[in-house]
DNA sequence: TCTGGGGTCCTAGGACCC
DNA sequence: TCTGGGGTCCTAGGACCC
């Protein structure tokens, strides 16, 4: 059996733990820039306010209802979702973070308890230790625990856990489910299987699986056999460092950027803290794109797409050699006759900095210097703050928005700069 | 006027190998 | 005129997730 932990509504969950007041008002969180609606209270959720909504489009629904807007606090969020882990790992051996509001836990041994307690009590000691609502689904499979979860949401009755295993059960509970609603079923795949005639996750269950595999590939065949209880997607473990084999910085700006050095300004500082996320996961990268893109809402006006591979000699995560890299790659990319509204730099390639091989044509002395000088700037921008210290080409100046944020109520950092230019 | 950011995995097709 | 079979690796793009 495993655990399907999803805090409810989680980043307005999180603001409500700090503003109490809040609690049955309706409350939503933008995305970056401000610009739509990521997060929802059921209150929110009711008035009619969708996942995705542009701001400008709901503010009058906003102002009628009185709605509680924030601007998302990263910070704050990761920190919360820690402290929620803390009780999930008294609960199992194992725990998967799947992301920031989700983690599976790996129950396979203990099907001598009475599961359905044992839901309701991780349910109830989250909310107890950290503030937080929890729904707790626990099934044969992880698709099959993110339905029973998903039930919880529905089920207040359930107390924040439910434990779904038996067939009749499982089949009762998959005949009411749309099947868009199902886990690893997409847009795409969801109108595909609507030509079939399959409304329902019980719909799918019933086909035959070579269909399956011919329409929507081995993922969706992995899907399916989930859905009927054979348990097909590896729990995984979490470890303590979690890394990526790609990280991505980008930016919506407030407004669009036609002048290039404004650009290579915003770029860099993109680039500046890939680098830092590169040291603090231990890893060098081969190579980087960078990209900007116009405004694709913005029809009539000239689109470009463009995007700049740059390939390092060596791998690295060396502050002035990749914001130096991006720079060049940026004033390349630029072409004045396009207004960007969005840029940004992709680190790809990447290996662990302990297996990094030196080239013929370095010197291995410099090279020690500037690694000693990105963790010397690594140490001031701990201390005193994200942009202390900094490459003359980046700049103290954002061009995006985030004007409803809260406090850093449990962190002593924030995620952004203090300075914020329009 | 105003429309997010950051990931993973799979597939198909081309280049290339013997 | 007839023109094999079987691999691997790389890349771009698609689909999905939260």
């Amino acid at each position: 059996m495993f655990a399907l932990a999803d805090c409810n509504n989680f980043f307005v969950s999180c603001e409500r733990v700090f503003r109490p007041d809040l609690e049955g008002h309706p409350v939503i969180v933008l995305s970056s820039n401000d610009g739509c609606a990521i997060a929802r209270s059921n209150e929110a959720k009711a008035l009619g306010i969708k996942m995705g909504d542009p701001l400008f489009k709901i503010r009058p629904l906003i102002e009628r209802h009185n709605v509680a807007v924030f601007s998302g606090n990263m910070a704050l969020y990761g920190d919360m979702s820690y402290r929620v882990r803390l009780v999930l790992e008294e609960f199992a051996p194992s725990v998967e973070v799947y992301s920031i509001d989700e983690a599976f836990l790996d129950l396979r041994g203990m099907e001598h308890l009475d599961l359905d307690s044992y839901a309701k009590e991780i349910s109830r000691r989250c909310k107890q230790l950290t503030a937080i609502p929890v729904s707790v689904g626990i099934a044969p499979t992880k698709t099959l625990a993110k339905v029973a979860s998903k039930l919880c949401k529905q089920y207040p009755k359930l107390r924040g856990g439910c434990y779904m295993h038996r067939p009749q059960d499982i089949e009762k509970v998959l005949s009411r489910l749309p099947i868009d609603e199902v886990w690893g079923i997409g847009r795409k795949s969801a109108r595909k299987l609507r030509e079939r005639h399959v409304y329902t996750a019980l719909d799918f269950t019933h086909l035959e699986e070579p269909i399956v595999r011919s329409l929507l590939g081995v993922v969706g065949a992995r899907t399916w056999r989930e859905l009927r209880g054979e348990p097909c997607i590896e729990f995984e473990q979490t470890l303590e460092i979690d890394t990526k084999q790609s990280i991505c910085v980008s930016r919506s700006f407030a407004s669009e950027i036609s002048d290039c050095r404004l650009l290579v300004e915003q770029v860099c500082n993109f680039a500046g803290l890939l680098t830092e996320k590169l040291r603090k996961q231990s890893s060098l990268c081969r190579q980087m794109v960078v990209f900007a893109h116009t405004n694709r809402f913005h029809e009539g006006s000239p689109q470009s797409y463009g995007s700049v591979h740059v390939t390092f000699p060596t791998p690295t995560n060396d502050h002035r050699a990749i914001v130096a890299a991006a720079a060049r790659a940026t004033t390349e990319l630029h072409n004045s006759k396009y207004g960007y509204k969005k840029a940004g730099v992709v680190a790809t390639e990447m290996i662990p900095s302990s297996g990094v091989v030196g080239s013929l044509f370095c010197d291995p002395a410099s090279e020690e210097r500037e690694r000693r000088l990105s963790a010397a700037i690594d140490t001031i921008n701990a201390s005193y703050g994200r942009g202390t210290l900094k490459i003359a080409t980046q700049s103290d100046k954002v061009c995006y928005l985030s004007e409803n944020r809260s406090p850093c109520y449990t962190t002593s950092w924030s995620d952004l700069p203090t300075v914020s230019v329009k």
